[in-house]
DNA sequence: TATAAGAATAAGAATCATTCCGATTTAAGG
DNA sequence: CCTTAAATCGGAATGATTCTTATTCTTATA
């Protein structure tokens, strides 16, 4: 993922390029790690002393529906984002340390509707987090 | 699951049996379905109308450590508390209509783990829900 | 280039679940 | 009954997120 896709996936959809868009996801991908929103107001607060927290959030929810990031849920049940750097449906390993992500290989989601079996539900949605720590900071 | 057998397990641990510890406990017990902290004041609040927030969450944390209740985390990021019925590990699928909850037969994670071979990472914890409609509901 | 329309933003108030605090009360054992 | 740690109260504080209104950009089009 680079600067240049992701503005293309941005202009694809419809949406405005503007310079605190652009700078979020030059955020994102210059850190590397899924960062927090608070995070991501403090840097962009480099370049534009006056941006808001609304701003942040207005452009992360955007970006989320547009799957260019993952927001993941933390145990005390903020978010952290990071860049998404698959395209389909997946969830992740979180670094309680160094806040590295794995991606987790499988949904766990449909052998788990295989073994339900006659269960009729209809989901709506779901989610799935495994933290911890990794190699480097065990 | 009943009112005798949660005192005598909280009596075991040690903790003191305080008429609201006794009537959260009730109050679930009678309701069935998942109980927000808030729902739990209110019903609380008919027989101790001066009982705090702070009772109710202090007595749902302890209920929730020792594995008498499960608290369930929705999607707006809330909580949700109910008797458990299993002493083991479990998770659930949540109704997002009537407040139903299904017990997931087999938590993914030890799949998950055996998938991700020799990937070095110590778990701390992980969170599985899925959302959505029972029969009834749809 | 000028204009218009809609998208995006700023600033700060509001929300809402949860936690924290210091003072007071109470359950349970001896 | 006494003692003491545990539990409670009342309300303030927290902190992430959302909302509101006025204002400013972007972009397309004339
Ligand atoms: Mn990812
Ligand atoms: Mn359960
Ligand atoms: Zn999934
Ligand atoms: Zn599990």
């Amino acid at each position: 993922m680079d600067v240049g896709s992701i503005i293309k996936r941005l202009e694809a959809g419809g949406h405005k390029l503007t310079p605190k868009r652009r700078a979020i996801v030059e955020i994102l991908l210059a850190e590397g790690r899924h960062l927090s929103a608070k995070e991501i107001l403090q840097a962009l607060q480099g370049k534009f002393p006056r941006v808001s927290f609304d701003t942040v959030y207005r452009n992360l929810h955007l970006l989320e529906e547009m799957k260019l990031i993952c927001a993941l849920e933390m145990q005390d049940g903020g978010c952290r984002y990071q860049i998404n750097l698959r395209d389909d449906h997946h969830h992740h390993w979180v670094c309680l340390g160094c806040g590295q992500t794995l991606e987790v290989p499988e949904c766990p989601l449909p052998v788990l509707k295989k073994a339900a079996g006659a269960v009729k539900f209809k989901i709506i949605s779901h989610r799935f987090e495994v933290y911890g720590y990794c190699e480097g900071c065990q």
